[in-house]
DNA sequence: AGACTTTTAAATGTCTGACAAATAAAATTT
DNA sequence: AAATTTTATTTGTCAGACATTTAAAAGTCT
């Protein structure tokens, strides 16, 4: 193995590089222990600093493991579907926040989504998932709880709604549609009368996946789209009137 | 800015953790600069090449950027929709191609993601996105196109349809989804018969969309859902008998 | 012989110090 | 005033060393 010296810098990413094209090839295969360190450097001809920072890089994407002692190394680590799910949440939170992105695009994009969960999950949600779905309606409706709590809760509630789906891709798909949108939605007061409102939503979701029926779950969904948006439309309106 | 180093070790997955945390709460925005490496060295109270390997992490994940020179350093980094993309692509086909997911829950995911697209794609996709699919489409007939192009060629026709659907976050997050379907795909042999039938439910997903039927483009794809992992299925008997 | 303890070797984690290369600002010269 | 040179700053890279962890090998005792 060899990187090309012609290139001006980053000899690290270029390493990185190499080491990630064998592991998504298949040349490197779940769990085969890579070259130590020492034996990397000489392979690229580079010093252990930089192979080091090279491997720092991959395990950053959770693409290796490390271990200490005897028979440690870096590993090809398997990429679990919790390790995704986390990626696909901060990259997607990330993008949200750092790119100007409208409400109601972000919220067209999530719901949609979402609808595409629910004729899955009308028929095969388990009383389990129905379970947590009340709970986190109940949840939502307790006295004094945080607007924070309260959007906390509602994203364990539609968490739920896409598991119960029963499709793990589906379910990894989702979790960054999902998550990325609770900021959003923290800049957003939701008083008792809202909070209604939106409790009441979510009974109707969790009644029409309860009976089996795709299509009221679907409705409700673009109801709550609906009025989600309004909400969001109200908090900007007032802040506009304020700054005047 | 401290690190517990109680902690028994990964003291540069601390600092990432630590600068990861101060960009995402907002602290640190875009374009700004990072102490240098020598300061924050200081700062944390650990080696220049400790921080480094921490900035190599957060450079993994395009939170940052490196500039070298005199008024270089460490900039917080824009997370451009592309670089999402891109790491969206990676960690999706990573997932797949590491875990045991059947074809059949892949393909379900994938198509449901793409038909809630549908309704949007169906009302804004503009004369390009219906020239490029129609491309993509002649493409695919013809002669003496391997498989790998073949497939290539499918997945620049979903994405014309994804994105036609004019909404950049739903595009992000359906990138992975159709994206990392094509090693899968690869496996398939598509015979000229099979190529057929796709381009005739490629067509037909084309018409729905130009005449605005929402419903057709998603019967459309439920049908060419149906053919794809009968193909997938076909595929894995030929292997079974051929072991057999 | 078998179980327990100690030693040892290999690997990653970290530090120090140094030099190279790039880059923009400052100083100098024309 | 413009062009050139110098300089300072910062990242990129290297070499060598020591600390720490870990499991296997060696040794010891019952």
């Amino acid at each position: 193995m060899k990187v090309d010296p012609s290139k001006p810098t980053d000899l690290s990413a270029q390493i990185a590089a190499a080491i990630r094209d064998a592991i998504v090839s298949g040349a490197l295969i779940v769990d085969e222990r890579l070259p130590s360190e020492a034996e990397l450097a000489d392979q690229f001809d580079v010093s252990r600093p930089t192979v080091r920072e090279a491997l720092k890089r991959l395990a950053a994407q959770s693409l290796i493991r490390t271990q200490r002692g005897a028979t440690g190394g870096a590993f090809v680590n398997r990429l679990s579907f919790e390790d995704a799910y986390a990626q696909q949440i901060t990259t997607s939170t990330l993008l949200l926040s750092m790119n100007a992105v409208s409400f109601d695009t972000a919220c067209e994009a999530r719901f949609a989504l979402e609808r595409a969960c629910a004729p899955f999950a009308a028929a095969r949600r388990s009383a389990d998932h129905l379970a947590s779905m009340r709970a986190e309606i109940f949840r939502q409706g307790q006295p004094g709880l945080t607007d924070e709590a309260f959007c906390a809760s509602d994203v364990a509630f539609h968490r739920a709604l896409v598991d119960a789906a029963g499709n793990p891709v589906l379910s990894y798909h989702l979790s960054g549609a999902v998550e990325a949108m609770q900021p959003l939605m923290n800049m957003i007061t939701f008083t008792a009368r809202s909070r209604g409102v939106i409790m009441a939503l979510h009974s109707r979701i969790a009644d029409a996946l309860e009976t089996h029926q795709a299509d009221a779950a679907e409705a409700a969904l673009s109801d709550l789209e609906s009025y989600t948006c309004q909400l969001a439309r109200d908090v900007m309106e007032r802040r506009a009137q304020g700054r005047d």
